[in-house]
DNA sequence: CATGAATGAGGGTTCATTCAT
DNA sequence: AATGAATGAACCCTCATTCAT
């Protein structure tokens, strides 16, 4: 709010980076503020310990996530299309700010840290959930599955691409991106057999799958 | 060499039940050893330090799991059966000790300090890849997909499942697990989409992907 | 900075004192810290570890004492005076920290720590290296001896008296100082042998040293 | 006295060689052992501890020179023949095992461990001032100098050019440790002052030695 | 706001020594 | 005599956090 920098989203920022280099436990106080350029113990103006700014972190990030999916849950849109659209969201996250990404992914999903914001990320899970029982209901999706699960499903596939490229090789540029999201999106919706192929082994009779 | 217990087996497994009850960072090598009912210098006669236990822990069982989904790799199967297999390998291997799922899920998979194991996991990835390369080939699975991209999102899916079951809850019983197998083993082969419903988004006669 | 005590230098005094009390080996860092009268983490702000503490008292003395050595080096004084300043000056360093002496003296001078240092020891010797073979250049010292040895042998004889007086017991006043520099100094310069006494017996003939 | 290796021997020879490499503190009990080719159990029948086995090895060498130091003594001599020969042993000694040598001269001479020894060091001490007193006594050596700080002369001229070998270039030859011994003795006992030259500074005609 | 000196709990690791076999 | 698994005291060091300035 002042003409100077925000010191506050200065740590913040240096924090994203730090983190993600080095890893939360790997990184110390004083690594986050030198990236910041400010002495460590003004950390502690501005957040109450370390582990506060990851969460802080998180918490922000996955606020703007959460609102995003919420957005298209809302538009009542087909459940594939809002499949489509969160992947295309969530993918299209890595372009914002991949270190973030990074942080979140190495870090926070399954950190034993932050293990209270589990009410947070179950709420994207809800989301998910929903998305999958409503696309049921419309007769859109099949009925047999789980929606918990698919949920699951559908939020793993989506965090291991992001995996993907935070460990192997991050993508090469936006349409690889894009490519991402579409492929995925197909995956989870049509499945990996082929549109002659017989699309279940175990259904005792299903002749028609392409006619 | 004696009657008697296995030392080193001993701390593994209390490594195990420890790691996975408070984490890896937050266990100090005492723990470890009080579980084992050693003391605790015995640990380093076996390991060279408290990360080699968890190296340890993760390459044992990593070759495991390696060398069961290469044996299902091995035997040519249809692509779906094997993806088939390896969802109830990988899921089926919760059942036989959900802690040490716990560690591998929490601590090792995308832990910094193991990321020299990458060529290990790497392995993994391959061997999915393959899988759905061959399945392309064959003419099981459509051939418009990356493979690699499909090797994460089954990866994905599965471990978002054993994560599921570590962070909110625990599959029942067996049934829970193998329904768990097959449902994942639906979505990613044939899809969320149902039967009758439209299976692709790209087709031409879906004008309602409003955005 | 400030008005009070400088705690860097607090720590160092505190580490001549310990270490000469108890020896580098059994003091604990937390004995220097209590001796400094500070909480031992603040070791860690002024030095990396215990050794680097040691390795500070080492260079800082012996930057002095070499460039008082050199000073006089550089005085192109009669090599006999030089040898005689140097000695006052070895010797005489003991009036001025005990301790200190004791700390060099059992600790560094052949410790396997800091025998990098070597360079640091080694100019040392090559000063008196070279105010040996200036002395033999210009007539005043024989030219037999070979000058790196004669080095070796001033800087033990001198070594060796700190030595006794940490060992077996320390000088009574100044005046036993100086009475020890002068001494060295002769002997070295001068021999052990008497004017009268026959100068060198592994000479065939030389009967008239004194006639 | 069997016809296999001497168990004892064998650790203590290990011990010379392993302390002599890294240093006593550095070597682990089980460096030793394995040096010697046997469990490190087995040392703790020999030897009541680690420091027991330095004491030992210190004790056995002592003793040795001690009396062959005694031996010199004992004949008589003239007191600067007394000094070659004791000059001839000392450094001689390093051809017969340069390690054990090594040892001595860093762990064992001034090492806070033995200081218990001092008596046995002391006993060397002795004997040298014995013979710098008879000297006096005989009309040989100067009657001015302080026969105690004089033994420390001798014992610490000796001893560095041992620690020149150790730590800075070991002698090529035989012929060098014989010129070696040569060159102290004549410096000892003539002093580095050649033979035109003004002996003693301290004598009236010398009246530009100016402070 | 801003600094960084100061604190000290906490934990990993070493390694001499013991002792059952 | 010989082995080496087992023990645990000892200690260095890290680093998040506090607080006087």
């Amino acid at each position: 709010m002042n003409g100077q920098v925000n010191k506050r989203r200065l740590l913040l920022d240096a924090a994203i980076k730090v983190f993600a280099r080095k890893g939360y436990h790997a990184s110390r106080v004083g690594d986050v503020a030198q990236e910041a350029g400010v002495a460590y113990g003004l950390l502690y103006h501005y957040f109450g310990s370390k582990e506060e700014v990851l969460e802080t972190i998180f918490r922000e990030t996955w606020a703007a996530m959460l609102e995003a999916v919420h957005g298209i849950e809302a538009t009542g849109a087909p459940a594939r299309d809002q499949v489509r659209k969160v992947a295309a969201v969530v993918l299209g996250s890595w372009k914002l700010n991949p270190d973030l990404i990074r942080v979140l992914i190495r870090e926070v999903t399954r950190s034993p840290h932050i293990q209270q914001e589990i009410e947070e990320i179950g709420q994207a899970f809800d989301t998910l959930e929903r998305i999958v029982r409503r696309g049921q209901a419309a007769g859109e999706f099949r009925p047999t599955l789980e929606p918990r699960l698919a949920a699951w499903v559908l939020y793993g596939a989506m965090e291991e691409i992001l995996t993907g490229w935070v460990i192997e090789r991050p993508p090469a540029d936006d349409e690889e991106v894009a490519l991402a999201a579409q492929n995925v999106t197909e995956i989870l919706c049509d499945g990996l057999v082929a549109d002659g192929a017989p699309r279940d082994a175990g259904r005792p009779a299903e002749p028609s799958v392409a006619d």
